[in-house]
DNA sequence: GCGTTCTGTTACAGGCTGTTACGATGGCGT
DNA sequence: ACGCCATCGTAACAGCCTGTAACAGAACGC
């Protein structure tokens, strides 16, 4: 159960009744991330989530019955790191937990494309200045516009699982990630495909770009970025 | 029954009526394990666990006619290495024992899956780093995702026996909240049968992934760890 | 404007996993 | 020894998720 994942990891469950509940434990313990329920009596979650969000840096969960779009967008907009509707999938949730502590654990939020520099990862080599790949054998592949803006995306974030929704807004700094994003569901999966089938071996059982199931995909590859 | 099994590793066991005797004991001899009833008259059974806890380095199990699952909780919450509920089967009782004294031994709780090493049992080899599982033959087998993380918990604990719920846990998959197995708990016992009938050269007669009759199972083989 | 390339959508297929049901097996009391 | 009961093994099934081929619209270069 979810408790003992907590205690396996040396961590443990503190149930908050208010918001002054959630302020104690953040003011007494190390609190590494709070699951936050939107619909809360009488409060609004979503303000509560806002203003937590306003002065600590602590990752936050959101959970609601409601999983209508602009709720969803709420949820991001007010700063939560992920969101979930219920009735949710408790592996998932374990799943989106693992994967927010470990970005709060590495850095910060979702780390950045760079330019200007070379990236070595499984004997590949991408030269980000010229938008050059090459495999190990030297080979030169020709990648498309997308298909390279996923593969920054993966190289900025190794060993991170990444959902699709964050992949996808990652893609589209500029576009507005409005309910579309729901809507696209399969593009990512499409995008990822395409990206495999020309950095793989072996496409059918990927090395590098790995999916993980319920989730979403893990650039599985250590990556050596050095400036050019 | 227990008794014999006391003798049989030449301990005893050592009545304490409160919490003073405890103390007694394990200040005076060499404390292997504390039995710890829940329900003791007026004093909380979960109190003197967190501060025998916070004091010494002890392996706990607890035991509790109340099999709720707050009070599971509250008891994993507080420390303790295991959880019965009363009634309960005696030698379930004395599997915990031997599982939680063998952890103990060890180091510490259940041990963590790890990555880049190779690991060899009983002819077989399989690499974490690229999910490789090959026979004594040299045959490669194919895993499944589930059945890889199985046999990554297994190989991370072997000879220690593991109980569903362990294996539910470290596999990251919601165990059955109904304290009484006789519910749906079955997905593990399947899942160990496909692991079983892709490494086991006789599935009938398991050699390496043994199952502990009332307790769970066991993975009774060397495991050689290798960094990679 | 026209052809080529790229990209998102859709639909279908296949794999994986949990559930259920039923038979097999082992333990234990009589 | 026998039979009862709990536990375990596993085949069959269904649901969910993912991979991907095929198609159509968009973007782009000429």
């Amino acid at each position: 159960m979810l408790t003992q994942f907590l205690q396996q990891n040396g961590s443990i469950a503190l149930p908050a009744a208010s918001e002054a509940d959630v302020r104690r434990h953040l003011a007494t313990g190390r609190i590494d991330l709070i699951l936050l329920d939107v619909m809360l009596g009488d409060e609004n979650g979503l303000e509560i989530c806002a203003r937590l969000r306003a002065e600590q840096d602590v990752p936050i969960i959101m959970i609601s019955a409601l999983s209508a779009d602009h709720q969803r967008m709420s949820g991001y907009q007010v700063g939560a790191d992920d969101y979930i509707a219920k009735p949710f999938n408790p592996q998932l949730l374990l799943a989106r937990i693992k994967a927010v502590l470990a970005r709060a654990h590495r850095s910060s939020s979702l780390a950045h494309r760079r330019q200007n520099k070379t990236f070595r990862f499984a004997g590949w080599t991408y030269d980000a200045k010229h938008d050059e790949v090459r495999s190990p054998e030297g080979f030169q592949v020709a990648l498309s516009r997308r298909e390279t803006a996923l593969l920054q995306v993966l190289l900025a974030n190794p060993r991170i699982p990444l959902t699709r929704e964050e992949i996808a807004t990652a893609l589209d700094v500029t576009a507005e990630s409005d309910s579309a994003m729901g809507a696209s569901g399969r593009a990512i999966d499409v995008l990822v495909g395409r990206l495999r089938s020309k950095i793989e071996k072996q496409p059918k059982s990927p090395q590098l770009l790995r999916t993980e199931r319920g989730v979403g995909y893990v650039f599985a590859a250590d990556v050596i970025a050095e400036e050019t």
